[in-house]
DNA sequence: GATCGAAGTGGAGATAGTTTCCACTTTCGA
DNA sequence: TCGAAAGTGGAAACTATCTCCACTTCGATC
């Protein structure tokens, strides 16, 4: 989906890049629907040119989004590769929450798109997905953690977590749903 | 919020109730995107008269969920009334994802409209975390249920739950959320 | 280091959706 | 029955999105 056969012209490839650094900019401070005429003149560029990288709202964020998600998958790798898998799956979903609360305005607007269904987003999350069923799965096979509710559940609740950034007592609450997650994960079935 | 100081000429009830039932119709089937425009045509109303009754989308869909989260309401008042709390918490919790399932357009549009931070809702939302927080309150008090997390994390779950209607998996992973929050809730801290 | 085709650009204007406004119609109390 | 207040509807103004193409820039080639 990253289409590199086509190498991109100096330029252009600059414009790209000052466009993904100038959103992620914006979505950082969570003005997600700034006028997108608007954000291709912050951008220092025409809005013709901001189409033609982006076809679309959802596109832009996909991009923005994609390190993002790289990142997080490694670090899944890397946790599961060095503690005991109950207690890197643990560690891990802990760290989504850390990860939400200092990225608030890009958790925001990853949630409000993806509410609206767009399916743009499908790749990033699935990589994640797989990231926490990777976890999940060695945590199974080492007897910790139930085998009868799938990596899916999950999911969902994170989202709900992302989804719900604007509740005055967000980071307590959100901590109660890993824990009613990590504990529901343990009980013996 | 309801505005009963205000009593509505006998015609122009007549339009807001057509408004109400066509929008459930809508809802229901969907499709939230619907022009804005169109959507009073298809109520038999002129746009200006659509405005005046529901100045916002918003609005329009707080008009609709409102008799259904007072009829949630009452259901939960009536199993906390019948029933052992921590029994009743868990009917409640597993009916909620029932009404989800059948409700399906609804609670998408719902999703949809909570994750655009509208805050429209916010009434609907207090009360129905309100009944679930009542239906907690007693659970922890009989002792089957933690007393160290709140009834946010649970409205949290139970948004992400809405907010993911559209994975293919959706009902199996429902109930997964909800067995995992149970389960969590029950572990003995 | 000059030339030329391909790649890229930007913004004017077409398109699509939203909201306001007000001349007209309907209701209902006196 | 009549008049004032409430309500209506849709045309017109406004706002945001997206397309299109005349022009500019790049960089491979000689």
């Amino acid at each position: 989906m990253s289409t590199p056969g086509k190498p991109l012209r100096a330029d252009a490839q600059r414009n790209r890049a000052a466009l993904i650094a100038k959103a992620r900019e914006v979505f950082e401070t969570g003005n997600f629907d700034l006028r997108f005429d608007d954000f291709a003149r912050l951008a220092g560029v025409g809005t013709g040119t901001l189409y033609r990288h982006f076809p679309t709202r959802e596109a832009l964020v996909e991009a923005v989004y994609h390190e993002e998600v790289a990142a997080l998958c490694d670090r899944a790798r890397h946790l599961r590769d060095t503690l005991p898998a109950a207690e890197a799956l643990a560690t891990f979903l802990r760290g989504m929450v850390d990860h939400m609360d200092t990225h608030e305005g890009l958790a925001r607007t990853l949630a409000t798109l993806m509410a609206s269904g767009s399916g743009a987003l499908a790749e990033g999350s699935r990589a994640l997905e797989q990231a926490v069923t990777d976890l999940m799965a060695a945590a199974v096979q080492e007897g910790t953690v139930r085998d009868d509710v799938g990596a899916g559940a999950v999911m969902m609740a994170l989202h709900g977590i992302g989804a719900a950034h604007d509740r005055p007592d967000w980071r307590a609450e959100a901590d109660g749903v890993i824990t009613l997650v990590l504990d529901g994960l343990l009980a013996v079935r």
